[in-house]
DNA sequence: GCAAGGTC
């Protein structure tokens, strides 16, 4: 019996169907002389401090350095505390049970680093010794999984990919683990002060631009603004310079020379510019993107948001969630048009989906090149029933957005009208000529709404028009917003961007901090920590999250260059240099932010603790 | 009591 192993039991079972087989069992499915069967994600993790005799927080055993790592089942959190996950001891009890009777193992979790680390830690748990082969396919569709099968490659050609994942893994571990004791510990030990290459340098972003806020000291400047009449069209025109004194604003407003003031033609067209500007559609969603806008339109959590699209994913409804591409192959958007043509009846999208019926298809969202281990979120085709209103409102942005992604172009006429009255001033304009996958929502522009002019008269150059109105505009310069879940979001996955060092920003281009599939969790953790707390719609540091900012903020564990650093270095592992050498970086650098830690935590509960509550302080 | 990673 050939044992076919996946990431997620929706993979296993594609794959069974590929191949015919249809005899279901518990965890795994049979037929034409395969089992297969499949893990819920890593069903293993590295044991806990206290099982390699660590016990309890204590400075004289910092820092933490296994000799060699003890994997255990993953835990779940219930009344009675951890205790291992009963779903996942059974089925690795099945895989078990698999792997013994296997006359060849076949690897199909996700073609990446973690995906070869799951089924890894797998088989040295059980302490499996077949050989096995390599399913690497980065798409799921009959035709790619059948030439992945007749394509296996030699389980060891990965070795190299599991030893970056398994550093990976390991200096989380000696990171997190020691740093997060040394400063609990230094701090008195009254609460968890949890670190992590992730979770810092995500409230780092969130404390200095905190900080940066409540720093700000707002500049006055002045603007001028006039009116102009056109015809007896109005419409408003905006001094090009800012001007810092008043007193230069004031001469030149004395200037203008206005009807008010006896000058019938007081403002000259000088130039007069319009053009089309075309607006693609919007590529497909990825998650990240989803709970982005799912945040904006509805206020949800980046963590609900996951939640409920997990459970369209469970029924059936769409494609696999935890995605970080925006993108389909060919063919999976050969598909699309069926997935269209299912919308007709569609309420809201009804009329746009039958418009793309017919529709040459925008094909902005298909490169197969594109496609990591899974494609952007599109709907399945099956048909939703009695969906909670939530529920409902997530899948609409899916269809929605499908609809929006295969659209045509908007079409835009953008008007610029310069004019000399004592100083120059523009006026701009902004039209609509063709909406395009604008109609599928029919919403306008939601990052900027356009000034005041939706449509501006026919002007020439040359022309004098009178000034009916005119004002000297007190403005201040305001500072950046403080972080909401979608902004966070969108700066953990362009965290990289910011890094100077080339080498560094290239290492993280194609991740950013966290993943897609983690990121709800590290804002649910750092809520959790008691370092940031939800206001409106807004993420917030408390007392407790800049004192930990404020210790650790100069640190490298504060740093996205952490992730920049260890991501170079991971990606030469895979290409096959040194793991002792990295691994040796590693338990250095973990020696020396424990000592910092140890010292530099010292009298930080005091800048909180009269912010805690009672209740809090006892436990 | 603790990381980050994956998933139900």
């Amino acid at each position: 019996m050939k044992i076919v192993i996946a990431e997620k039991p929706s993979v296993g079972r594609e794959l069974a169907k590929v191949f015919g087989a249809t005899t279901k069992k518990d965890g795994y499915i049979e037929g034409k002389g395969y089992s297969f069967t499949w893990a819920f994600g890593h069903l293993l993790q590295l044991a806990p401090p206290q099982e390699y005799g660590f016990i309890g927080w204590r400075r004289q055993h910092l820092p933490m350095l296994p000799k060699k790592f003890k994997l255990g089942i993953r835990k779940i959190k219930t009344k009675d505390g951890l205790v291992e996950d009963p779903g996942v001891r059974k089925q690795l009890d099945i895989i078990k049970k698999l792997f013994d009777e296997a006359t060849e193992i076949i690897v199909a979790t996700d073609a990446g680093r973690e995906g070869e680390l799951i089924f890894r830690y797998i088989y040295y748990f059980l302490k499996c010794k077949k050989p096995f082969k390599r399913l690497w396919i980065s798409s799921q569709t009959d035709e790619a999984i059948k030439e992945g099968f007749r394509n296996l490659k030699p389980g060891t050609d990965y070795d190299t990919l599991f030893n970056s994942a398994h550093c990976r893994s390991e200096s989380d571990w000696l990171v997190g683990m020691n740093a997060t004791q040394a400063l609990s510990i230094s701090a008195g030990s009254r609460s968890v002060l949890s670190l992590g290459r992730v979770q810092t340098p995500t409230l780092a972003m969130i404390c200095s631009r905190f900080l940066e806020i409540k720093n700000f000291v707002p500049q006055l400047y002045y603007q001028l603004a006039i009116q102009l009449d056109k015809d007896g069209q109005l419409f408003k025109a905006i001094s090009v310079n800012n001007f810092d004194k008043k007193e230069e604003a004031e001469e030149l407003f004395a200037k203008i020379e206005d009807v008010a003031a006896g000058f019938p033609n007081g403002g000259k067209i000088l130039t007069v510019e319009a053009k089309p500007r075309k607006e693609p559609p919007p590529l497909l969603h990825d998650l990240s993107s989803l709970q982005q806008e799912a945040n904006k339109r509805k206020g949800f959590t980046a963590d609900q948001t996951l939640n409920l699209l997990q459970g369209l994913y469970e029924s059936k409804l769409v494609t696999y969630p935890r995605t970080g591409s925006r993108y389909i192959g060919d063919d999976v958007f050969a598909g699309v048009p069926n997935l269209i043509d299912k919308l007709k009846d569609h309420k809201d999208f009804g009329k746009q989906a039958d418009f793309l019926s017919t529709a040459t298809l925008n094909k902005r969202s298909v490169n197969a090149k594109k496609v990591t281990d899974h494609h952007a979120i599109l709907p399945t085709g099956e048909s939703p029933y009695q969906l909670s209103g939530d529920k409902q409102a997530i899948y609409d942005m899916v269809v929605g957005r499908m609809l929006e992604a295969f659209h045509q172009e908007c079409i835009k006429e953008i008007t610029k009208i310069t004019i000399e009255a004592g100083s120059v001033f523009m006026a701009n304009g902004t039209v609509i000529r063709s909406a395009g996958w604008r109609s599928v929502f029919n919403e306008s522009d939601d990052d900027k709404k356009d000034e005041e002019n939706p449509s501006l008269p026919k002007v020439k150059a040359g022309e004098e028009l009178p000034i009916v109105n005119k004002a000297l505009l007190e403005k201040q310069t305001k500072p950046k917003s403080l972080y909401n879940e979608a902004s966070l979001l969108k700066a953990l996955e362009t965290s990289g961007k910011d890094i100077e060092d080339e080498e560094l920003r290239y290492a993280m281009k194609d991740s950013g901090l966290g993943t897609p599939a983690t990121r709800a969790a590290i804002i649910e953790t750092l809520i959790n920590r008691e370092y940031i707390v939800r206001e409106k719609r807004n993420l917030v540091p408390t007392t407790k999250g800049l004192a930990v900012y404020d210790v650790v903020k100069d640190q490298k564990i504060a740093q996205a260059e952490l992730t920049g650093q260890w991501e170079k270095r991971l990606e030469e592992i895979r290409s096959g240099a040194s793991v002792a050498d990295f691994k040796a970086e590693i338990t250095d650098y973990t020696r020396t932010i424990t000592n910092e830690l140890l010292q530099s935590g010292t009298g930080l509960a005091e800048k909180f603790a009269k912010e805690e509550k009672p209740a809090e302080k006892v436990s």
